[in-house]
DNA sequence: GGTATTGCTTGAGATGCTCAAGTGTTGAGA
DNA sequence: TCTCAACACTTGAGCATCTCAAGCAATACC
């Protein structure tokens, strides 16, 4: 038996045969690493790391306590007390004690951290620039399957207890 | 002055409305999250870890020098040494000198990396799920738009020299 | 009330990552 | 041809990331 063949295999170059699920998963896994390396040096020009950038990325959307940010960063809880610490001495985030259990530290963006993960999206000219070329069909495409394949749960307000 | 909004800005979400770049930066953010997520759990079910992976996952595709695959991962080639180091200890990966050049070692997937690689993509079942839900134009319409933002670039085997 | 569970932190140990420096090779110009 | 800049890779220092095991405080359940 032969090895497998490289991906992806030689199909679905032009338009009209449906792409096998191989060649969407290595399609996926180019963009998304062009995509991180549009993120990765975006986020250098602000002096942060990968890690601090998406933490940042996720809170932009609303507070949420460190072991929700452990789980959505898909890492260690205590991972996430590290990370905490340095965006916290740079005064990006603050930890805010929950109301109602002492257990649960809320993490929260300040208006400095507002700007600065605002400041790396609008710095990541490669994605940005690639998403001009599509016309307002295409955005409404791409935004509507994205969220089908990768629904983000995010419903509300984060449960910040 | 009052800070920006949280995003996504409240529109865009009846499918008529074609989404704000903004919306489509965080639509990608929260994606790439999840999918880097899955990724990360199938990586680990080998005992590798993502940057590991994912130079398993580029040189799935055909073999590169260590030169190729800094840029490829957007890191420093410095980094690659000690990756491409642990790889070949377990015997995924292979160091091979170019025959034209030698200054540049090409670095090429072993059998055994091919395997790995092809099984923890096989273990990405939160993204592979997804994708069963579409169906074959919608696969097509989400395939050539990711290709059209994030052009791969690899137009042929890699420049081994 | 007693006990398990949960949320967070700490410390150890490995990896990831960048920068600066060093080695060997190539290539282009005087 | 000789010289020297550029290039590919490696090494070592220093810090960030990440996991695991252990521990503390607070909560939840029986």
């Amino acid at each position: 038996m032969p090895a497998n063949p490289p991906h992806p295999a030689p199909a679905s170059q032009d338009g009209t045969t449906p792409p096998s699920k191989a060649e969407l998963v290595d399609r996926l896994a180019g963009a998304f690493g062009l995509y991180y390396g549009d993120f990765t040096l975006a986020a250098a020009t602000e002096s942060l790391t990968p890690s601090q950038a998406k933490a940042l990325s996720v809170l932009r959307y609303s507070p949420a306590p460190m072991r929700a940010l452990a789980t959505l960063l898909a890492c260690d809880a205590s991972n996430i007390t590290g990370i905490v610490d340095r965006l916290e001495k740079r005064e990006l985030v603050r930890r805010e004690p929950s109301p109602t259990d002492r257990r649960v530290k809320n993490v929260v963006l300040t208006v400095a951290g507002e700007v600065t993960i605002d400041a790396i999206r609008a710095r990541m000219h490669t994605t940005l620039d690639a998403l001009d070329t599509l016309d307002d069909s295409e955005r409404t495409a791409l935004f509507t399957l994205l969220g089908r394949v990768f629904p983000d749960g995010r419903s509300g307000p984060e449960n910040t207890r």
